[in-house]
RNA sequence: CGGGGUGUAGCUCAGUCAGGCUAGAGCGCACGGUUCGGGACCGUGAGGUCGGCGGUUCGAAUCCGCCCACCCCGACCA
């Protein structure tokens, strides 16, 4: 490719609207171009790159035994109406309708659509396992896109989903794909560490996440140093240590606490450590009023009460998932004074029997506790009066849950639930993830196959998904310096960035131009500068596009019979005869 | 959706607080010339609904109101 046909131009200001350095570097090289918020177009260099990276993942999908196809993006709404996620996923969902006024949605994933076509064309246990896969467009109306290519409303993804016949087949297909994204990961130059992560709502089984470590990461994990515990904080386990659990009750006693409203005042106040208070956060929580599968579905909205030592926090994935809740938003004050919850001085004493309304007169309110706070002796409350709070508090005695349960979010330096060694928590970007689905759509969708009994089954589902351009980020975060990218050899779109100094010169472009054809012929891939620019654009430009090996063809050079070659992070330059220049850019590529 | 920030030339920004002539700079772009081994220089030129709508005023990029877009931090995800 000569560069002066090439399409796209490199800048030298960076957009102001970049701020992580994929963004800045992707946007400065001229590889994509955004368009509206979180939906951008690939220029050719960013295209070729996306390319190699779907192919490193497809060659490991097929030596898998993944079996590409393609589905559609525009997809009925009924589909996902029957497994109930038009509900689940509604917040998400770019609707449209065709002129006939029928609803289609732009799909965000496609586990509903493989189930149609399992229905369609499998029937036996003999035709399991099957791992489908294809890599195409999502479309989700993210609430915040972010990073430029790090989250997106219209994004590639590589998405697989594993068929088995029992849980034991989707244990082989899991491993398959789990050893596959660690093989993709590597040769992308990407280094991702497997965390267990949440399964959500929808009660999968196992799950992990792939997460790439940086400091400009949107998720939290913890990590421990001494057994290799690694999870995301959203579902991270820890050891709890009681502070107070030895004591013996004592009788309660109100006391006055004009204008303490949070537990760090609270604590000061009364000279006491934040672990021997007990907190009260308010949620709302929305359920789906019928399991999935049903096709009329409402939602009820109930008020939760959650109570946790003061020294910790809510882990609101935790919460979620043993509440069964479809959503969960945290209440503000105000409308936590409104569903009758006293802000400031709240407490679960003398609630946990009541049945307490919001204002709708909806739901009964449930109360939550964390399984550690359950334990303490003698806590300081909140009295549900305001500024009053209780002295001597203890659980069973003075209170009740309706669930007693790990709701706690961890935290650095928390201790490991498997060895008590502290944890670390380091932020990270999630660049795949690998899910045990189970039944669940087989079950909402009827999707059934006979075993050998000759009896039907639901199927066995796992799911595996890969964000392309998201990837494509990170292998840009991971692989830069200060001048631009360094393209990993596996990815570079070109192999070679030949720069001609003086190309007027009659000698340069002719030694540059027989070398860009010998070059081509030799089947390297050349991105050959060839524009009428002064050498040190030239090398700016060859240094930010990142290709692994620099030639160049210069009257300097040319005095002494040779072309210079430079890799892209080595220090000095080498040259090679002229007549030589194809074999040394072999040798030099070999590496 | 909550919090914060920014919208002036293709890009980066000044000008807005204290309203006042044809709205500026650098880079980029076009043309001519001199240069050119680490983002050169001289000259000429093109390029603007000052995010949008409404209001105040003799007069609005500037003041007021509403709206929109984009970025960052949270809730959510590949």
């Amino acid at each position: 490719m000569r560069f002066s046909t090439l399409f796209g131009e490199t800048l030298r200001q960076v957009p102001s609207e970049a701020e992580t350095p994929s963004h800045r570097l992707l946007l400065r090289a001229g590889m994509v171009a955004p368009l509206v918020a979180g939906i951008y177009s690939h220029l050719p260099l960013g295209r070729a790159v996306l390319r190699k990276i779907e192919q490193v993942i497809r060659e490991e999908m097929d030596r898998e035994g993944g079996q590409e196809i393609m589905m559609p993006s525009l997809l009925p709404i009924e589909v996902y109406q029957a497994s109930g996620r038009d509900q689940s996923m509604a917040d998400i969902l770019f609707r449209v309708k065709d002129h006939r006024d029928r609803d289609f949605v732009l799909g965000p994933t496609h586990e509903e659509v493989t189930v149609e076509l399992f229905k369609r064309n499998v029937r036996s246990y003999r035709d399991l396992p099957a791992l489908i896969y294809q890599i195409a467009s999502k479309f989700r109306d993210e609430p915040r896109p972010r990073g430029g290519l790090i989250r997106l409303r219209q994004f590639t993804m590589k998405d697989l989903y594993s068929f088995d016949a029992d849980w034991e087949g989707l244990d082989v297909s899991y491993q398959k794909m789990f050893g596959a994204y660690q093989r993709i990961f590597d040769r992308c130059g990407v280094p991702t560490v497997p965390v267990l992560a949440d399964s959500g709502a929808m009660g999968g089984k196992d799950t992990h996440e792939f997460i790439y470590l940086t400091d400009h990461g949107e998720d939290s994990c913890l990590f421990c140093p001494n057994c290799g515990y690694a999870a995301n904080a959203e579902v991270a386990e820890f050891v709890k240590e009681p502070a107070h659990a030895d004591e013996a009750p004592k009788p309660v006693e109100e006391i006055d606490t004009p204008g303490l409203y949070t537990i760090a005042a609270l604590s000061e106040h009364l000279g006491v450590p934040e672990s021997r208070t007990c907190k009260a956060v308010f949620y709302s929580a929305a359920f789906a009023a019928e399991g999935a599968g049903s096709k009329k579905q409402g939602t009820t909205v109930q008020p939760v009460f959650v109570a946790i030592r003061g020294d910790m926090d809510v882990n609101e994935a935790k919460l979620r998932n043993v509440l069964g809740a479809a959503e969960l938003r945290y209440m503000e004050e105000a409308e936590a004074m409104k569903a009758g919850f006293v802000a400031g001085s709240a407490s679960a004493v003398g609630l946990g029997a009541e049945p307490g309304n919001n204002e709708q007169g909806t739901a009964r309110m449930r109360v939550v506790a964390d399984d550690l706070v359950t334990r303490e002796r003698n806590l300081v409350a909140g009295a549900n009066k305001l500024d009053k709070h209780l002295l001597n508090v203890n659980f069973g005695r003075d209170w009740e849950a309706d669930i007693v349960a790990d709701i706690a979010l961890a935290k650095e330096g928390y201790r490991c639930a498997n060895c008590g060694t502290p944890m670390d928590l380091r932020r990270g970007i999630e660049m795949g993830q690998v899910f045990k689905l189970g039944t669940w759509f087989a079950e909402a969708m009827g999707a059934t196959f006979l075993d050998r009994e000759g009896k039907p089954q639901p199927v066995v589902m796992g799911s595996y998904g890969i964000g392309t351009e998201r990837l494509l980020a990170a292998v840009v975060e991971a692989n830069h310096d200060e001048a631009g990218i360094v393209w990993p050899r596996s990815l570079a779109p070109y192999d070679v960035h030949m720069v001609a100094i003086h190309p007027d010169k009659p000698d340069v472009r002719e030694v540059a131009e027989r070398l860009y054809e010998e070059l081509s012929d030799a089947g390297i891939p050349v991105l050959y500068d060839d524009r009428d620019e002064t050498p040190g654009v030239k090398f700016n430009d060859a240094d930010l596009l990142g290709m692994p090996l620099r030639v160049t063809v210069s009257p300097r050079n040319l005095e002494k019979g040779v072309v210079e070659l430079k890799g892209r992070t080595a220090g000095e330059s080498r040259t090679a005869p002229v007549g030589d220049a194809v074999g040394a850019v072999r040798e030099a590529l070999r590496v």
